[in-house]
DNA sequence: CAGCTGCGTGCAATCGATTTCTGGCCGAAA
DNA sequence: TTTCGGCCAGAAATCGATTGCACGCAGCTG
């Protein structure tokens, strides 16, 4: 690989000539430019962005850590970033800690060590990995779900009245006992979305009873807890589902076990999934505005990099039920 | 942010000696080690992996170029090549092309001047990307597609054979007049499913005749594929979509003119779906190892950059058709 | 006791760029 | 004609780590 060294002999200048030439090149000889251009073209010169980034103590990289790249929700939002990072100048790098602190934990290390320019991430609950974040200088925003103790930029959706309105959609139906599956407690969304599940509830007349489980929040851990709700001397006759992975396994538990959907149980899922549609029953979601949720994110990073103090913000945005067949009675 | 001088002067050493207990660690004194992961610990030192890598000439970084982030077959891959490569300490980042040959060029030249330890590539067919990583000393392995022109490692399933299954399954279904929609023109995976569907139509008695349709490899190109189809003089009995996201989006069409599958029109895909099992009818496909094929391509890659010279090898996995309703008679 | 071996440490060079500083040259003004 | 100012290019410092080399000291051998 040729230095900029190469260069400089080859078009016979100097390396701050050749420096200039390619970034600046305010103040050079139009002569000179040329006779760079061509050494650069020659030798196929590609810069060495890792002198370049010691040097300047800066890069053009975001990390975005995400807690599973399985996850539609996450790709699409991934989209919205990529959108706004790259109108911006910079390049997003896609990080997969699926749901492990661990694995989150060794990314955060690698951006820091990487003095990347900013992080945008969607905590799978690693104290550890938010407390180095927050420690450093580097710009940080939270998207889905809240930093662990963090006071920083986020992005998030109203999941307690998304979670209230999918609740009360099934109550309209006509279901009576309604169980709820959700998340790992301490992620926020797991929290706020069953905090909106037994809102729901508790305004009944009378309070209808909170039928809870918990679980991870992936396809088999649904599959799982619906499977024990589907065993228990309660039995429910509609599920509220905390997210899309946790959908899928609970509709796929229902397919094994022959439980007609919606007749013997009706399904609310929080999350779009991109065939919700095309099912048999169509399924009923709380959809967000993943592409959105994205470019705001970015937006706040380009505004975090531009200004590193000042107040974070929070941005809440709307979810929206899409009711289909699934909870229809 | 402290660098290695602050922390040789808290702990009273030389920078020479904090590196040495931070790396290699050989030939140090107890005591001085002792003293240098105190003041480690209480400066909350982290290396500087730029100046690390740009004096090493190496990283620990590689990078995965694919082309649509939101195609479960290339996040089941990702998962492949995530645990090798955490098992051999590197750090996987993501690089999402979105099918556009520009972004693909950009991630590609960032990769290179990042000095990354190594690239695993799913070309979205950009000749230029390509010549710039095979001009490069940089190890790569392609996978899902060959890299255009390229003598490097290659990990693909074997497209040709599972279109013929495909298609012959459809024959043997009874299905007459069989179309497919395929991707675009010069990429390997489109090109090769197309061959092995236009090999079982010839194989018949009489030989079918082809039908055939390309579009890009998304949704929205499935179904206008499919709609283009079913208003065509010729309208198919049958159809083999060349990819799952056209797959989708061909079913999408067709349950919005009401055409009935399999009854009126039978459907293959290739590339499994998560949910192709829930969807009513459930769909027919035709299943790559995912996770294997990115297990393999994280190997190639290790042993590649422990020895760059040496032919190119490619690997060529099997691919399983998985007979569903879709496709009954 | 002299000299050799070898361990442990620090000095300084190095990676490849950017950027500040310095100096030469040329033109304009006095 | 001399002096001053401005412009442009090169020399050299710099970013923060790693690493080859040299040196000092201790222990062992002859």
């Amino acid at each position: 690989m040729p230095t900029i060294y190469d260069v400089a002999r080859e078009a016979g200048v100097s390396a701050a000539t050749v420096s200039r030439v390619l970034n600046g090149a305010r103040t050079v000889d139009p002569a000179m430019v040329a006779r760079v251009l061509t050494a650069v073209r020659e030798l196929g010169y590609r810069p060495n962005a890792v002198a370049r980034n010691l040097r300047r103590s800066r890069t053009t990289l975001w990390a975005v850590i995400i807690s599973d790249i399985g996850n539609p929700f996450f790709t699409a939002t991934v989209r919205g970033i990529e959108d706004v990072a790259q109108q911006a100048g910079y390049s997003v790098v896609l990080c997969n800690s699926d749901e492990d602190p661990a694995k989150e934990e060794t990314y955060v290390a690698a951006a820091l060590s990487e003095q990347m320019a900013g992080v945008i991430i969607a905590s799978s609950g690693s104290a550890k990995a938010a407390k180095s974040l927050l420690d450093s200088p580097i710009p940080v925003v939270a998207i889905d779900r809240q930093l662990p103790r963090g006071e920083v930029d986020t992005v998030v959706v109203d999941n307690e009245a998304g979670a209230r309105t999918a609740t009360r959609h099934l109550l309209d139906a006509g279901y009576r006992r309604i169980a709820c599956v959700t998340g790992p407690e301490g992620v926020s969304t797991a929290d706020l979305r069953l905090r909106g599940y037994t809102a729901a509830l508790s305004e009944q007349q009378p309070p209808g009873e909170p039928l809870v489980a918990r679980t991870d929040f992936r396809e088999q851990g649904g599959y799982d807890a619906m499977a024990a709700l589907l065993s228990s001397p309660e039995r429910p006759d509609a599920v509220f589902v905390a997210n899309n992975l946790m959908t899928v396994g609970a509709l796929r538990c229902l397919a094994d076990h022959e439980v007609r959907v919606p007749g013997e149980m009706g399904v609310v899922g929080f999350d779009e999934i991109p065939w919700a549609d095309l099912v048999r029953p169509s399924l009923t979601t709380v959809a967000q505005p993943t592409y959105e949720l994205g470019r705001m994110a970015a937006r706040l990073l380009v505004d975090r990099i531009a200004t590193p103090a000042g107040r974070p913000a929070t941005v809440v945005l709307p979810a929206e039920l899409r009711a289909r067949q699934s909870s229809a009675r």
